[in-house]
DNA sequence: TTGCAGCATGGGAGCGCTCTCTGTTGGATG
DNA sequence: CATCCAACAGAGAGCGCTCCCATGCTGCAA
């Protein structure tokens, strides 16, 4: 290795070790037939030129990368950080290293699908980005599995994993009924997120089932400020004293601004229930009784999907759903028997 | 291309288009010499292949992957969320990808940087985690460039940016004395965080050169938790009312705690600042007085160390300062002129 | 017509691996 | 002593690019 070089290459190593390149190849390769002595040789050859195999040729041979992209937009939401570390842990435990895509929105992944098809990546999981159907089929033209979260898209190379959306809202709903709810609101997300219809689709059922009326509905955007905006735009209209809303964020800003500017009592004079089970909503001044959506399983099996896709090829329209599990806490009464 | 191949190569175009291969890739080089005619045509046999040039070989050839490791620890904090969103962003612009890298402690770094060495990475940024020494010289050897944040240690291939902790220090110490403060208290980050006691040595520097004694010190974790149950331990030896805590989430379990568990106001009784900005802090319920970090500057100045020093070489031990910009809100009371 | 830029083009090497194939041992066997 | 085989070592191809070089072709001045 010359001085300036920054990495020894196996023909060095061998050369220093007075052995052929295979022989050096195949004492880094578990299972290859080396005898003990070339091995030793070896790899005291490579320590001393501080020599580790490049992946980059197997690439090229395999056009397998070991690279998941991993498609975010708004890590500011800690759920999404918290998701974004168990995804990135285990990815990392399976041998795959993560290749990280911040997005604002869908249509900036155009540019982004080239980049990441030059890298030869072996799948995509899209987070949590909203991903339109024209962006799953052009993805899907290239024939590389893409397992997205709460979305509700269908290509050939595109599975999902939901949270069960639906069930919650249902639970929600009967929750608030129970603990004396007769005015019912949901402050939902943005209107083309799937998640947040889905939510409000099991809302509405549930109240239906239990002969309750229409939920008032109030659009917002997912972020704290909006739930505020939202709960005051509710308010100014007319009181609801059960809301159910479509993240935790959103449930945070409606609290605050229920209390803060409303000057109303949690859970006496509204309740609220939020989804995602973020660390802020545990927390003393809140209190939130939410949902918790399993991130562990959601990255369980997305995972697997794409390990499933992998193997398999194409899995076109596949859907895991995750159980959401309900957190009764002090944003809501005590429910009656 | 045979139909189960995911991907064509440039050989597999220039059949199609009946032209060399070198005008394949001299088509998809920027400024090389080629005639309209030539590419035209190489470019309809591209899209009818859905050819891209893989960067692989180029990577072979050059060392230079492209691949910026970004490590980062805790993601659970909304502010390293923040943080790590507009490293991948910026770093993306640069015509960077960012491989996430997420560990739990920096001894379960060394077998991670095996993995990047093997990938070629161009530089690593360790985000937030804690870097030993030990670790800072291995890396070093590795001669990578290594931008670490908020960490002292010094290395030939490691620079570092942090943020202006001292100085934040002694501007929280004499705005809680404007504002009447005389009980101080420091609610520490783990012990081993050079950013939570450089934090520290400011708060100290600011009372000293008031006049004032030493405060009082609680070790926590950098979690909401543990804020809770530093300001606990703090308030069951004696009284503070003037609290500096070593980032947000510790002032914000604090002020939960001093109020719902102590039963105290914010500001009336006890004043808290925190540190980092996350949108927590500026949430109704809390109001915090705190830090802007300056994320943007943070991230600005890391990535133009890892510049520097891919084109320079090594950058022993350099440093950038990036000033804290302070917030006053309501978690302090007003300072007497 | 000849000479010579100047551009366009194809051929070929080489990056650092893995895999296959061939060769070379040495020891067991007939 | 000839034969065979297992165990291992080395040579070489090839992955898909980029770069260098030689060649051919055009157009323009001499």
């Amino acid at each position: 290795m010359t001085p300036g070089k920054r990495y020894a290459s196996s023909t060095d190593v061998a050369r220093l070790a007075g052995v052929s390149q295979s022989a050096v190849s195949r004492s880094f390769t578990p299972g290859a037939s080396v005898s003990a002595e070339t091995r030793r040789k070896v790899m005291a050859a490579a320590d001393a030129l501080g020599f580790r195999p490049s992946i980059i040729p197997q690439i090229m041979l395999t056009n397998r990368s070991g690279l998941v992209a991993v498609i975010v937009g708004g890590l500011r939401n800690a759920f999404y950080g918290a998701v974004l570390e168990r995804f990135a842990t285990r990815l990392r435990d399976a041998g795959h290293q993560v290749l990280l895509v911040p997005v604002e929105s869908d249509y900036s992944l155009d540019t982004v699908l080239e980049e990441l098809r030059s890298y030869r990546v072996d799948a995509i999981v899209s987070g949590l980005a909203v991903l339109s159907q024209e962006v799953a089929d052009a993805l899907s033209a290239f024939r590389i599995p893409i397992v997205s979260c709460n979305t509700s898209v269908t290509s050939d190379w595109v599975a999902s994993v939901d949270s069960d959306n639906r069930g919650a809202g249902r639970v929600a709903a009967e929750w608030l009924r129970r603990c004396g709810g007769t005015r019912f609101a949901y402050l939902a997300g943005p209107e083309e997120s799937p998640a947040s219809r889905d939510r409000l689709d099991g809302f509405r059922a549930g109240l239906a089932a239990l002969g309750l009326g229409e939920p008032r509905v109030v659009i917002g955007d997912y972020s704290y400020d909006g739930g505020r905006a939202a709960a005051a735009r509710l308010f100014a209209e007319a009181p609801a004293d059960a809301i159910f809303c479509a993240n935790d964020l959103v449930a945070l800003g409606a609290m605050d601004a229920i209390r803060k500017r409303l000057g109303l009592r949690i859970p006496e004079d509204v309740m609220v229930i939020g989804y995602d089970d973020i660390p802020s909503a545990a927390w003393d001044s809140y209190d939130l009784t939410t949902f918790d959506q399993d991130p562990e399983g959601l990255v369980v099996q997305a995972l697997d999907l794409v390990r499933e896709m992998s193997e398999n090829g194409p899995a076109r329209g596949r859907v895991r759903v995750v159980e959401a599990r309900f957190i009764p806490r002090g944003s809501t009464r005590n429910p009656t028997p």
